[in-house]
DNA sequence: TGTACATCAGTGAACGCGCGTTCACTGATGTAC
DNA sequence: TGTACATCAGTGAACGCGCGTTCACTGATGTAC
């Protein structure tokens, strides 16, 4: 398989030994990627223009994967309470892949790379998606756009240590915590106002 | 004024140089803060034990700071709308001070010092105030984590990018559709549920 | 089927860079007599 | 009031580091005849 001087694939083992680091928790360089692979610092130029165009793919695979983990996390939410589960997907993924998702967000970004603008527009899109379904007649748009926020906050509170929370349950709780709560203010309110 | 040799107030000089680089947008080290505040290279090491203690004390102002201008932004808060606009001053503060504010959050911290785990606990905590304030008789601590992230992440979005928005009248206006929005879920659905 | 040659994916030496940090030092300050 | 001395805040040279990137190169692959 190893093909020695010709390696049939660098572009995907430079992905996926970059990928490993970033889970692993290694620091992130274009040289250490390029040593992981068993590749020379400069064989990483002919597949990618500069450290940066790395960074956004790896980005962009980043986004993907957040994606396609919110869709394996169940059917499309039909309830507040299944919505408060796509959340959970999300702070779990930022809290079990924590480079990688600050290398997707925390970073000022290259806005003009394709893939990665795309591959956050399609998660966006998602969210939309599904808070049109959850609550039809509302402002679906302000609505991806806050359980989006609200999602994200939480994951990064938690991955700042902003939030304690000691384990993947608590956490769990605290982000279905977060959104009953915000999500049932304007029940008992309008209950009382009426 | 300037004592020479012995500089006065270096370690305040210091904090002011850094403050005035993250500003600028400047990359952040501790040589180039001495640089700027016209001292040697090692001058620092007399009042930080290294660069991370500097930082921590950057992002612990920062956090003051930020507390600071949500109280300035007007009598603490008495209705949803009311937060709402606690939440502008919030986005505002990470747009206006992006390279602080990512100082302050996106990044592993240093929970050990002192100064910064209670700068974030005060903000925190007036977050917790302000919500059992306008919402007695709800899970203050969960609205308190809800409203934070939400707030949060609005920030970290707009920052990166991720929810466009040309001017910041235009931020706010996003920043209290999704307030507005994600508050007033309950309200219609407890009416068309009951 | 065999050979010539263009193409292309890798190599490895070298560059300049700024960084954090250490070290032995020196000049200024303030205190005790 | 003047002098000796300890203290302390600065200096500047030096260290080793890993980084991104360039360059001229070489070995393997595949295609045309």
């Amino acid at each position: 398989m190893k093909a020695g001087y010709h390696h049939g694939d660098l572009r995907a083992a430079l992905l996926t030994s970059a990928m490993e680091m970033l889970e692993q928790g290694e620091p992130f360089s274009l040289r250490a990627v390029a040593r992981r692979a068993g590749v020379s610092a400069t064989a990483p130029y002919r597949h990618f223009a500069d450290r940066e165009a790395l960074e956004s793919a790896l980005a962009a695979q980043g986004l993907r994967d957040l994606k396609a983990d919110l869709i394996a996390a169940g059917p499309l939410p039909t309830s507040a309470s299944e919505v408060a589960d796509l959340a959970v997907a999300y702070v779990d993924f930022a809290l079990r892949r924590p480079a990688l998702f600050r290398l997707m967000f925390g970073h000022e970004c290259d806005d003009t790379n394709d893939q990665r603008v795309q591959a956050a527009g399609e998660l966006h899109e998602l969210l939309g998606v599904v808070m049109s379904n959850v609550f039809p007649g509302k402002d679906a748009a302000s609505l991806a756009s806050a359980g989006w926020a609200l999602a994200h906050g939480l994951a990064f509170l938690h991955l700042d240590g902003k939030l304690a929370a000691s384990s993947p349950h608590e956490v769990a709780a605290r982000v279905r915590g977060a959104f009953e709560a915000i999500l049932s203010v304007g029940v008992d309110s309008a209950h009382t106002a009426s």
